[in-house]
DNA sequence: CTGAAAGCGCTAACAC
DNA sequence: GTGTTAGCGCTTTCAG
């Protein structure tokens, strides 16, 4: 089956290809009557444009990157529905990468999106990410970069998160007021600001309710639901107690709360449990999880829109980075609940 | 910042760029130091192909497209994966759009993967979707095509699924011998293929166990969690009794534990409940959910696999519609459980 | 309002 | 082993 370009419209009405390819744009120089008769006859023979001849010509492509760590979380998978949301309708397609937290798969992804000339980048970085020579690379290239997240330090782009010191502040707030006194967290190993924040807020919530901050408290690992399982492990073969927990994430929540429930500690009568992120899972388990919503669509469609705007003013992201900041919000669930059963 | 293309590498060298681009190819006529000399410049100007240039020149963008109702579904995200390892191996890169449950979606995810110009597309489709005429342009264009999982009946093209009827028969047998005697199935309005196997899976399951069915304990709706509530709601009020449900999806099953917690009916001592698909959720919610696997990331890779072949024969595959059918596994946890508990 | 012509950066047949 | 040449199917000046 021959493929059906412009040429093949332009001779079926005895007119040139290049008055064919202005009408299918809609070019305002041509008459409402050469317009109608291109379209028809375009669905007639079964055209579609061909994208990758027009991409090579003006330079751009109208696609755009995403890169994600994983799509089976479903913060992420939430917040790339926002981006969706806004490009599509902006006439923008979204390609999806997934770096599956390994720092050479997303070197993989930068490179690929960056031979496929994608229009921008929006990403939050893995965990393994130490240094930012692929990013910076996409800036030299003046490919518009934004960050939602989870964002490396050293790099001045623009980028949207929500307030971690004020999530990690409200969360501990939040145990402490039911009662709580002796608070874990459990936070990452890795240098990633975000998790950083939020272990500052925690720290500045106990100092403001009085409360001795106790670094044997402070827990660092490679945080995964099984990690949450090993600390719990952990303090209780070292004899250490605790009544709330603090995870910076929802699946080490989880797993602190699936052991704590193993040894038959009781959820949230002898222990608080609160995450982070709000994953879906969190109100189907039981009890369900209290969290800190991050806003997720919103952020989706905040990066969205910071890169419309740099493609709008033609600038790459280096000279104005735009730090958008949303609110993180509190969900009380069952897991941290404790006035409610008094 | 000029982009550097392959003429700028030739300059460099004082070679012809089509020496420079079979080079960079690896082609077996250019020598060692040749190649050497080429790769070291790209390296130091910088270079990258564009691949836009080289899919318009060359008819293939090595990039295929997957089309899934929605990536929150860990079912959905599960293949994804598959899909894309083998894709990666393979030196492709994966496009994904979701048409999240909706025809029109699904339709504009259709026209840009054939507009972008990707060598093919491997699809679920939507509980909507009533028509092909859609997947037909796929398959008219000899663009080759692969469903996997939900794929309509009209259109006889290569598929991977597990083998749905005995997904259902299994499932419904395990409940049986658990001793659940009134067992309910929720099952999908829409005309879906895979739905009604498992529908018939669980008729001949009870014929096979000589007990009765009842046409009143078939429910057909729109599932989804909240469906699966209502359902049990809708059956208290009725004063209808049951012991056991076979829900179609792992969502669904999920609302019907949750409703039957409400009520404070005992799961599994009073009632059985087994969903289907092995969502991530299942194995955190209390009681763990039993369910059928459908081995996902097989199905991804055999779906990616069986895309490769169509693309090596060239073929289409109108020809040769492959159908691969996979084992359903049957993942018996606490939902169902009742036999532990005696 | 429409046409003519150039060229985006690469691949691939054909030379030598 | 390397060079020459002709496009892929569009967009986009420049003419008229």
């Amino acid at each position: 089956m021959k493929r059906v370009t412009i040429l093949d419209i332009a001779n079926e009405l005895n007119i040139t290809f290049s008055t064919v390819a202005r009408a299918l744009n809609d070019h305002p120089a041509i008459s409402e009557a050469t317009k109608k008769a291109v379209r028809e006859t375009a669905e007639r023979l079964n055209y579609r444009q061909n994208k990758i001849a027009s991409s090579l010509r003006s330079g751009r492509t109208n696609i755009i990157g995403v890169i994600v760590p994983s799509l089976h979380v479903s913060f992420f998978s939430s917040v790339v529905h926002g981006i969706e949301r806004v490009m599509n309708e902006n006439g923008y397609t979204t390609l999806l990468y997934q770096s599956n937290e390994s720092k050479k798969h997303e070197d993989k992804g930068i490179e690929t999106f960056l031979q496929s000339r994608v229009d921008g980048i929006i990403a939050s970085i893995t965990t393994e990410t130490d240094d930012v020579t692929a990013y910076k690379e996409i800036t030299k290239r003046n490919v518009p970069l934004i960050f939602f997240d989870r964002k490396p330090e050293e790099l001045s782009v623009s980028s949207v998160t929500i307030d971690d010191y004020k999530g990690g502040f409200i969360a501990t707030q939040h145990l402490i007021q039911q009662g709580y006194k002796k608070i874990l967290h459990i936070t990452a190993e890795q240098n990633i600001s975000i998790f950083k924040e939020r272990l500052r807020g925690y720290i500045d919530a106990l100092r403001h309710y009085n409360i001795p901050v106790d670094e044997d408290l402070i827990i660092k690992g490679k945080f995964s639901l099984d990690f949450g399982k090993t600390v719990v492990k952990d303090f209780r073969e070292r004899g250490i107690g605790y009544d709330g927990v603090f995870a910076l994430e929802d699946y080490t929540a989880m797993g602190v709360m699936q052991q704590l429930m193993e040894y038959k500690i009781r959820v949230p009568e002898e222990v608080g449990v609160i995450g982070f992120a709000n994953e879906a899972f969190g109100s189907l388990v039981t009890p369900q999880l209290s969290t800190i919503d991050q806003q997720t669509i919103t952020m989706g469609e905040e990066a969205a829109k910071l890169f419309l705007e740099l493609q709008k003013q033609g600038k790459t992201n280096t000279e104005t980075a735009k730090k958008i900041v949303l609110e993180p919000i509190l969900q009380i669930r069952a897991s941290s609940h404790r006035s409610l059963l008094r």
